[in-house]
RNA sequence: UGGCGGAUCGUCUAAUGGUAGGACAGCGGUUUUUGGUGCCGUCAGUCUAGGUUCGAAUCCUAGUCCGCCAGCCA
C-alpha cells in the first residue's frame, strides 16, 4: 500500500496559491489554514464556481485546515432563499464539507455597524448627501482625478448622528451614503471614497426589515473574513484592484487581517459563464431553465449526467493560474468519459432505426443472447438480450454505396451483430421517395455469439435491438449551446445571443433493449457505440426519457471530417 | 492616452538561473465482438528586440498584444 503515497506525492497539485500558503505558514504569517467559499445567493452556481470551491476547499484539505460556506448576502434587492437552498445543495453535491460552518454575512451586520462608527470616530468615514449622478460626476475618470465631496468634512458627531438616523430609517433610498474617506485623486478608482453603506428599505431574506442600510461588498467582505478567522481569502482576478481597499479597511480598524489572493476565473469554450446571461437565456426561452442540460450550471451538468467526481477531476486538471483562459469543452468531456467508461452499464439502443429482416431466420423464433454488462468491470456480470427475425439497426450503419473507409453494412457485405450473429445484406427495400425502409439480410447460424467457426472475419460490429422486444424512448441529443468558441466575441451590432447554436438540442425517438425498462431518473448507461446517457427527471416508467451526457470518441467521425 | 494584472505546444498547465515536462485535442500504430477502452509512438511552445550571465521561459531595459477598473452590484 505504499504505492498510493508515491502517487499522491507525484500528483499533489501545486500552484502559485498553494506555494504562497506554504510560505505564509513557513514564515509564521499564519499558524493554520482557513478558507471560505463566499457565494452571493442571487443565482445558480456554475462550473466556474466549482473551480473556486475546489480551490478553496481543496487547499483547506491539503493543509489540514478549515473551510467555511458563507453566503455574502449584503444586497436584499437581489438575493433570495431559493438560491441559498440551491447553492447549499450544489456545494454539498460537489463534495465540499463545511462541517458546522454554514455562515451568513448578514449575521455580522451589528458588528459591521459598530466598526463603521469606529471609522467615523477616526475621521476615516463620512455621511455623504450626493445623489448617484453627482457622485459619478465627482468621481472623475480613468485619467482625471475626482473632487472631494462637499460633505467630506462633516464633524464626527454629525456623521455619527446621521449614520444613526440612516439606520433608523429617517431617509429615503439613495438619499445618503456612508463613505470611506480615502483619496479622491487616487489612480485606483476604487479608492476614491467608496460607499460603505447605502440605504435600502427592503426585506432581507434572513434579517427581515431589521435593517434599512446595507454594507457594500468592499466594506463588508474583509470584515466577514476577519470575523471568521479566515487566513486566505481566495477570489477571482477582477478583485485584484480591490485588494488595496480590502487591506485599508482592515488596517484602519486594526483587526485581524486575512490575506487575499486572486486567480483567473474559468471560461469554457462554446458557452458563457455569467449570471446575467443565464438569466437572459432562461427568460428568453433559449433554454428550459437553470438546470437545462446544455447550461454550464452545476444543476445543468448534474441533469446532463455529469458526476461530481468528474467535475472534481476536471478542476484538478485545469489547474490554477493568473492568465486568462478558455478551456476546451473536450477537456471536460474527457473527464466524464473516463469515469463513466469504468462504471456505466452497457446497453444497446438504436437512435435512428432502420428495419432489418433476416430472411432465413425462423418466423416466431426468439433467442436470449448473453451480453456483457461492462467490459471494464467483470463483476457487473451479464444479461440476456432477445434476438428475433426482425431487428432495428442504426440507419447510419448502412450505406448503399460505401466510401473506401466505411467498414459497416453494405449490399453484399457481412458484418457482426454484437453478441448475435454475422449477417449479410442481400436486398435493399425503398419507398416511393427512395428512402430505405428495410434491409433484407441472411444470418449465419454457425456464428451465434459472434464468432465464425471457420475463422472468417468481419470489419464491423453493429449494435441492434429486436423490433418486437425493444421499447421506445425519447432521447435528447445535446450539442454546444453556442457555435463560437467565445460567444462573447461578436460582430458590430450583435450579441452573444446571435451566436446560439440552433442545433444544440435534437430530440429523437429511439428503441432500447428491454433491459433498460426499469431505469430510474439519474441512472447512467453507455449506449454501445454511441455514448453515455442518463435518465432524465422527466422520465416515467411509461415513457422513458434520456439525456446524452457525452458521445463516445468517434474515429469514424474524424475520418468523415477529413474526407470533406 | 491613469492604475492594476497577464503573456510557455491548437487548448490548459509545469519548470523558482542549469536537459522546456505533463494533460486534453490531433496524427500514426497495436489490441479489440463498441471505429469505444487499454497500450505504444508522434506532431507541436517560451510575445518581440536588446542586455546581464559560462548558462535566461526565469533577472534587467524598451516595446507589442490581451484582460480588469469610472454601480449606492458582487
Amino acid at each position: 500500500m505504499n504505492e498510493p503515497i508515491e502517487e499522491a506525492k507525484a500528483e499533489a497539485p501545486t500552484d502559485f496559491i498553494r506555494e504562497a500558503v506554504k510560505q505564509d505558514l513557513a514564515e509564521g504569517r499564519f499558524q493554520h489554514v482557513h478558507t471560505r467559499f463566499p457565494p452571493e445567493p442571487n443565482a445558480y452556481l456554475h462550473i466556474g464556481h466549482a473551480k473556486a470551491v475546489w480551490i478553496d476547499y481543496g487547499i483547506a484539505l491539503d493543509f489540514g485546515g478549515k473551510f467555511n460556506l458563507r453566503f455574502d448576502d449584503t444586497n436584499p434587492l437581489k438575493e433570495e432563499q431559493e438560491f441559498v437552498d440551491a447553492i447549499i445543495e450544489d456545494v454539498k453535491w460537489l463534495g465540499a464539507d463545511w462541517e458546522d460552518r454554514l455562515l451568513f454575512a448578514s449575521d455580522y451586520f451589528d458588528q459591521m455597524y459598530t466598526w463603521a462608527q469606529d471609522l467615523i470616530r477616526k475621521g476615516k468615514a463620512y455621511v455623504c448627501d450626493l445623489t448617484p449622478d453627482q457622485m459619478r460626476e465627482q468621481r472623475g475618470t480613468l485619467t482625471k482625478p475626482g473632487q472631494n465631496s462637499p460633505y467630506r468634512d462633516r464633524s464626527v458627531d454629525e456623521n455619527l448622528d446621521l449614520l444613526e438616523r440612516m439606520k433608523d430609517g429617517e431617509f429615503a433610498d439613495g438619499e445618503k451614503t456612508l463613505r470611506a474617506k480615502i483619496d479622491m485623486a487616487s489612480p485606483n478608482i476604487n479608492l476614491r471614497d467608496p460607499v460603505m453603506y447605502r440605504i435600502r428599505h427592503a426585506e432581507h431574506h434572513r434579517q427581515g426589515d431589521k435593517w434599512c442600510i446595507y454594507p457594500s461588498y468592499d466594506w463588508a467582505h474583509g470584515l466577514e473574513d476577519s470575523i471568521e478567522g479566515v487566513t486566505h481569502s481566495l477570489c477571482t482576478l477582477e478583485y485584484e484592484i480591490h485588494r488595496p481597499l480590502y487591506d485599508w479597511f482592515l488596517d484602519e480598524l486594526g483587526i485581524y487581517h486575512p490575506r487575499q489572493i486572486e486567480f483567473a476565473r474559468l471560461n469554457l469554450s462554446y458557452t458563457v459563464m455569467s449570471k446575467r446571461k443565464f438569466i437572459e437565456l432562461v427568460a428568453g426561452g433559449y433554454v428550459s431553465g437553470y438546470d437545462d442540460p446544455r447550461m454550464p450550471t452545476i444543476a445543468g451538468l448534474r441533469r446532463r449526467g455529469y458526476t461530481a467526481e468528474a467535475i472534481k477531476e476536471f478542476c484538478r486538471r485545469i489547474g490554477v493560474a493568473k492568465a486568462d483562459n478558455i478551456i476546451e469543452a473536450a477537456q471536460l468531456e474527457d473527464c466524464i468519459r473516463e469515469g463513466l467508461n469504468k462504471s456505466a452499464q452497457r446497453v444497446m439502443a438504436v437512435l435512428d432505426p432502420v428495419k432489418v429482416v433476416l430472411t432465413n431466420y425462423p418466423e416466431g423464433q426468439v433467442e436470449e443472447l448473453d451480453a456483457v454488462n461492462n467490459p471494464e468491470d467483470a463483476a457487473a456480470g451479464t444479461r440476456k438480450v432477445p434476438f428475433a427475425r426482425e431487428l432495428y439497426i442504426e440507419r447510419e450503419d448502412f450505406m448503399e454505396d460505401p466510401p473506401p473507409k466505411f467498414f459497416r453494412l453494405a449490399p453484399g457485405r457481412e458484418v457482426r451483430l454484437r453478441y448475435g450473429y454475422f449477417i449479410k445484406c442481400e436486398e435493399v427495400v425503398k419507398d416511393g421517395s427512395g428512402k430505405i425502409v428495410e434491409l433484407r439480410c441472411t444470418y449465419d447460424p454457425a456464428t451465434k455469439g459472434g464468432d465464425a467457426p471457420d475463422g472468417r472475419k468481419v470489419k464491423a460490429t453493429l449494435h441492434w435491438v429486436s423490433a418486437a422486444h425493444s421499447i421506445p424512448a425519447e432521447v435528447r441529443l445535446y450539442d454546444h449551446l453556442f457555435n463560437k468558441v467565445n460567444p462573447d466575441k461578436v460582430e458590430e451590432g450583435q450579441t452573444y445571443i446571435d451566436n446560439l447554436n440552433p442545433d444544440s438540442l435534437k430530440v429523437v425517438e429511439a428503441r432500447i433493449e428491454p433491459f433498460a425498462k426499469d431505469a430510474k431518473p439519474g441512472d447512467r448507461f453507455q449506449f454501445e457505440r454511441l455514448g453515455y446517457f442518463c435518465v432524465d427527471k422527466d422520465s416515467a416508467p411509461s415513457r422513458l426519457s434520456f439525456n446524452r451526457t457525452a458521445t463516445l470518441r468517434d474515429a469514424w467521425a474524424n475520418v468523415q471530417k477529413a474526407q470533406k
